[in-house]
DNA sequence: CGCCTGCTTGAACGCTATCAAAAAACGTGG
DNA sequence: CCACGTTTTTTGATAGCGTTCAAGCAGGCG
């Protein structure tokens, strides 16, 4: 496991390097550490957030409600991932963000972002490649959702966040199991429960991955990677802030 | 109509006014202009874009396909856009850009965008703000993909279309004419040819919207709004680079 | 032990896709 | 202005994927 000091983390999982300048800049940014439990709310949908948060450790995700209680999940959160950003820099959230796991993560004072940008370029470089990053992941989530069978999107939100937990160090290849429940595949692919489960049951059928109880073991990533019409990015080094 | 001028677009669609350092940055950074007719690729999935563009005058849109021809619109550009931001910075893009009307647009160098971030916090800041929208506006589309009706969603890429359009000029309240064809409107909310006509008239039958050739004119705002459990986002001065 | 959450299963219904074809609109050249 | 090919929109019929309804089962926890 990952010892979730910064600079561990940084070398762990392929960050890039960062300036003594840079991680004080950070370090002033910074207002604190926070641990969340699972299922609790870091975000409300329509509530102004005076911060954002870097992941450091454990799983989350975002998502969005009609009124009637239908819900999308928008992305899973992993370390190294911004919270806070999406949302327009300055107002309101427009989603709502839940941990899976336990989670550790820093905390910064929204009212200092636009210090980081004027104290330095590479660290807003940052911010932005990190936000165009995401961007190009929900562009993926979208031609899945709207083009995809059933078994195509299941296959995809696997092996997706196969390798999103491989490259942020929170899965091995050994033991590579996924926290979710079939209720949170289903609010991500847009399916009912039912289906969903009928869906996860064929891609266990072939062999492709395995269901334990909360969570979802990856047997054949290739594979699924084949069903699903896709390739994971390449590997390169990623920021953190 | 605009006239396609930086000032005047400035100045008719609520933009953020910029100093005179900024304009002159933004004025090294550009490298020219283009036009692009309608049906014209911009970008093409899977190859490298050494330019950025911002969206002068016209509607585009980006989209993603699958192998056998899927095809998902991510979502549609107007003026005040950034195209190419959106794949990671500085890798090939993972998306296609295509005009949908006569565009106008301004070139960038790729290259130099590093340049807008060292010299001018503000603009860098802009630049995030943008992408930050943009993941908004792709939360939104992913919200109605995955948890709407074939009439919800119609609904809400129309009136998101709307105000879109209306917000940055390129509609006026009183001739609100929506360039798309039905296919477009198909390929954009994940549904079928057919089924994307059949739902159409439904809308127009409630006097919502009325369809004419190549362009779908709004009667109903509000209506649409309702039915889509949707509300335009708050019109604020927002950035031009 | 009993309750609660999460997973599983079967059957019936219905929304949406697919197939097939025609009508309408559009652009172009004569 | 008309004829023609092409694209876009429209319509009806049939098939199927995914939903909904309704239970039952399994496992964790107080």
């Amino acid at each position: 496991m990952i010892k979730c000091d910064r600079c561990q983390l940084r070398r762990m999982s392929g960050f890039r390097s960062m300036s003594a300048d840079e991680a004080k800049l950070i370090g002033d940014f910074k207002s604190g550490e926070m641990r969340c439990e699972p299922g609790m709310n870091l975000i409300s949908e329509g509530t102004f957030s005076p911060h954002l948060y870097t992941v450091l450790e454990g799983w989350g995700f975002r998502y969005k409600s009609l009124e009637d209680g239908r819900r999308q999940i928008l992305n899973y959160l992993v370390p190294g991932d911004l919270i806070g950003l999406q949302g327009a820099l300055l107002q309101e959230m427009d989603h709502s963000v839940e941990a899976l796991t336990p989670m550790r993560l820093c905390v910064f004072e929204r009212s200092r972002f636009l210090t980081i940008f004027e104290k330095s370029a590479d660290l807003a470089f940052d911010v932005t490649w990190i936000a165009s990053r995401e961007e190009r992941i929900l562009d993926g989530h979208m031609l899945s959702l709207g083009q995809r069978t059933a078994l195509e999107r299941a296959a995809y939100l696997i092996v997706f966040l196969y390798y999103r937990g491989l490259r942020s160090g929170l899965l091995v290849p050994t033991n590579a199991q996924i926290p979710l429940s079939q209720n949170l595949i289903a609010d991500t692919l847009g399916l009912s429960l039912v289906h969903t489960n009928k869906t996860l049951k064929r891609l266990a059928q072939r062999k492709l991955i395995v269901w334990r109880g909360r969570a979802c073991e990856v047997l054949d990533p290739e594979g699924l990677c084949a069903l699903a019409e896709w390739e994971p990015p390449p590997a390169g080094p990623r920021p953190l802030i």
